[in-house]
DNA sequence: GCGACAG
DNA sequence: ATCTTGTCGC
């Protein structure tokens, strides 16, 4: 018979989670990291002269209500490689029942997500990308397995992870990674490689405008190099946070906002 | 044991 | 993630 602490959380608006739910979930993350793959695996190219070059690339991320926690704006965004203009745009509004747990949210973001995802493939949409852009970690991660991972096996789309702060891994902490950056043989650098402890490589911090103290955290998500995920995140930004990621933010938060104008109208 | 911990 | 105004500077 269940226990106490299992059976209240049924009906409950902000569930918590089990020691159970932890065992699954790592079990799912180590499932869906055999099919991980950390090196270039796609048929579009960079270069100008290219036949098949790279023309979209997505950007997703989720707005949260400030009132209610649990309600969400998911969103998706397209746009041009070359322009950086937006030529796709989807959301979608959702009560998210799982709770971020440190090094579990995919658990909590990827399934909404993923069904932008999907209904653009189903509807055999001209404009899906050929890249994903995921605010959240690649395999920069304690398991080595973020939510850019996550979403990358599970659609088999080469994607990119970008964190805006540091998750603590193998040895590095914000600590460490201000005195490599305030370093002064990679003052000029406009990004510095993760190693950790391990002698892993788990990404790199990047000052993606030089005028910009704060770096972004850039990790190999899955079916693309560092080195290839690097230079497509400088060749999109415009400001800090590169654009298909800054317009999914903008994008979702301002359907969030529009929401709870409607909302506070009932009220 | 205590603190840290992407969004 | 979100609560929050102005402010200093290009």
């Amino acid at each position: 018979m269940a226990k106490p602490s299992e059976t209240k959380e049924l009906h409950s608006q902000d569930s918590s989670t089990s020691s159970q739910d932890h065992h699954n979930w790592i079990t799912e993350q180590n499932t869906l990291k055999d099919k991980l793959i950390t090196e270039d695996c796609f048929t579009w190219k960079l270069s100008q002269e290219s036949e098949e070059r790279l023309r979209y690339v997505g950007g997703v991320d989720i707005s949260f209500s400030k009132n209610d926690s649990s309600m969400a704006c998911a969103t998706l965004v397209v746009l041009d490689f070359n322009t950086l203009q937006i030529v796709y745009q989807d959301f979608s509004f959702v009560t998210l029942r799982v709770p971020y747990v440190p090094g579990f949210l995919a658990f909590r973001e990827a399934p909404v997500l993923l069904d932008l995802l999907e209904k653009m493939k189903r509807t055999n949409n001209p404009f899906y990308p050929q890249l994903l852009m995921v605010d959240g970690n690649g395999i920069l991660h304690p398991q080595g397995f973020g939510l850019a991972s996550h979403i990358g096996v599970t659609a088999n789309l080469p994607t990119i992870g970008i964190g805006k702060n540091l998750h603590h891994v193998d040895g590095l902490d914000k600590s460490r990674v201000m005195k490599l950056l305030e370093a002064k043989e990679n003052s000029s650098k406009d990004f510095i490689t993760l190693v950790g402890s391990s002698g892993r490589t788990w990404g790199v911090a990047m000052r993606s405008k030089q005028r910009s103290l704060k770096p972004i955290f850039v990790s190999i998500g899955h079916r693309i190099s560092l080195q290839t995920a690097i230079t497509i995140i400088q060749m999109t930004c415009k400001y800090r946070i590169p654009e298909p990621i800054r317009q999914a933010d903008i994008s979702s938060r301002d359907y969030i906002r529009k929401i709870e104008m409607s909302a506070v109208g009932l009220n």
